[in-house]
RNA sequence: GUCCCCAUCGUCUAGAGGCCCAGGACUCCACCCUUUCACGGUGGCUACGAGGGUUCGAAUCCCUCUGGGGACGCCA
């Protein structure tokens, strides 16, 4: 049977890396088996979470194409999706526990239990709750919390899909509190209970949570719900071998968005950080979804590594058409650029797509193609384009003035005969002739870029050249 | 302190007893291509944490140690 996976994260501020790559495990997992991929809001920590962040996590889905069947948005047979929405659910959830003699209320205050917990800190001891009210008789008209009775022999286990098999002692568990004094549930006990009742059958999650994972299925056998599989990823760690902050990365996926890296570049190097295929390194979104498996997962925390991840950036910019990148980067150009058709704007993106990284470095390069006259580079005007740059610019412009068809070819087989004629050869004409078409010292080849200019563009440029060659002649 | 997990080049990893004096990728270096910068190509540096077993044979299995990480909340 095909599995039910979620995402569920909690709106405490961007939708963090870590969190995209369980999201797209899961989400491939979902996708290559025609099982359901679920979102759902875990916003039961009423204190960080906020509306703007559940907005960013919808919007980071979306632009990384992660799509859910179900959730907000989405069909909601199950709804609502949002945890502070299921609060009467909880509330039966817990009360069916105490009935059933799986759970208590705990009369205890959080003041006497911080302060018993000091003290045992204090002497170097770790505190543990003491069961104080897990036998009581009487139920005091007093504010409570709700706690689970946890085993306190034998042990909890489960064969972890990507782990292996993980047994606990159950003496090292304690009766943890499910429900506040509030009504909120707590994260284990909300987690389990929405697993429960959206029938969930495969867990995948950061590694962060084996340990959350025996009192969750303590929590589901007290509930008599089947327990679904689970699957433990790895961590991700800064390069300092840290855990992953913003000071070490680009945690947020909204960088990386308007950095201009590509969404499947995202996902394949997410995807290649803890997993792998053997040696593929460049994967397809499609790729992915056919090739994912738990197997292959590793077990041992990842370091976030940029250079690589600009790496798969650039190999699937490279692998995208002339024209998709054109229309990516479209938006990204300087509004002031004139650029007359989007054939014209994908001749130019072929010129740059192997010397680009990202959207931004590709709408930067081709701003010279668009900009009359282009922004030149003081120092490479200095260095190229002073008083004897004239006579071999003057030169190469009207030789240039005469060749026809005007394409890459043709110039080039112009122009080597010409040099060869009078002796020279292309380095003494090159680097002027790229100052004077784009401003630059370094650009795409001498000839494409002629071509992409057009004719009248060309001499235009080069005309201009020459003149301030020639007045540099007359100044020095 | 107790419990859980992990351990191959600097980094991501392949490897599930012989195919491995360990393969790929990123990074770095050299060279080739070349009008610049890239792309591409070729080559190089660099790894099985340590010690014990088991075995004809171990990166692969077992034990110990060491080193990392995580948890022990009315956070998620």
């Amino acid at each position: 049977m095909a599995d039910r996976v979620r995402f569920a994260p909690s709106p405490t501020g961007y939708l963090h890396i870590g969190g995209v790559r369980t999201a797209l495990y899961n989400w491939l997992w979902a996708r290559q088996t025609g099982g359901t991929f679920v979102l759902r809001i875990e916003d039961t920590d009423l204190e960080r979470s906020t509306e703007a962040s559940v907005k960013v996590i919808f919007e980071s889905m979306r632009w990384l194409d992660l799509d859910w069947d179900e959730g907000p948005g989405a069909k909601e047979p199950h709804a609502p999706y949002f945890q502070t929405q299921r609060l009467d659910l909880y509330k039966e959830h817990a009360e069916r526990l105490i009935t059933r003699g799986h759970a208590y209320r705990c009369f205890c205050t959080k003041e006497e239990l911080d302060a018993q917990r000091a003290l045992a800190q204090a002497a170097g001891k770790f505190f543990k709750y003491p069961g104080t009210c897990r036998n009581r008789t009487d139920q005091p008209d007093k504010p409570f919390v709700v706690r689970l009775k946890t085993p306190t022999s034998g042990t909890t286990g489960w064969n972890d899909l990507v782990k292996g098999r993980i047994d606990v002692p159950n003496d090292q568990q304690q009766d943890a509190v499910i429900m506040r004094g509030n009504g909120v549930p707590l994260y284990n006990f909300g987690c389990v209970v929405d697993d429960v009742t959206m029938g969930i059958t495969l867990v995948g999650r950061g590694y962060d949570h084996v340990v959350n994972t025996p009192p969750q299925i303590m929590i589901f056998e007290a509930l008599g719900a089947p327990i679904p599989k689970f699957a433990h990823l790895p961590m991700i760690n800064g390069s300092d071998g840290k855990k992953l902050s913003k000071r070490t990365a680009a945690v947020s996926v909204g960088e990386y968005q308007t950095m201009g890296f590509l969404p499947d570049a995202v996902l394949n190097y997410l995807a290649r950080l803890g997993w792998s295929h053997g040696d593929q390194e460049v994967f397809s979104r499609q790729e992915l979804i056919e090739k994912f498996d738990w197997e292959h997962c590793g077990r041992t925390a990842a370091q976030y590594d940029f250079k690589k991840f600009q790496h798969i950036q650039a190999a699937h910019l490279r692998g995208k058409t002339n024209e998709d990148v054109a229309k990516l980067a479209r938006p990204l150009l300087k509004p002031e650029l004139v650029v007359e058709t989007d054939a014209q704007l994908a001749l130019a993106v072929d010129t740059v797509k192997t010397r680009a990284t990202t959207l931004v470095e590709v709408a930067d390069m081709v701003d010279f193609y668009f900009r009359e006259p282009p922004t030149f580079d003081e120092k490479a005007v200095e260095k190229f384009l002073g008083a004897g740059a004239e006579p071999n610019l003057g030169a190469l412009r009207d030789l240039i003035a005469e060749v026809s068809p005007f394409d890459r070819a043709t110039l080039e087989a112009a122009v080597t005969a010409w040099l060869e004629k009078n002796g020279l050869s292309l380095k003494n004409v090159a680097q002027p002739a790229r100052v004077a078409l784009t401003g630059k010292t370094q650009s795409p080849g001498l000839f494409e870029v002629m071509e992409v200019l057009g004719k009248a563009r060309t001499l235009a440029r080069l005309d201009a050249a020459r003149a301030r060659a020639a007045q540099a002649a007359t100044k020095g």
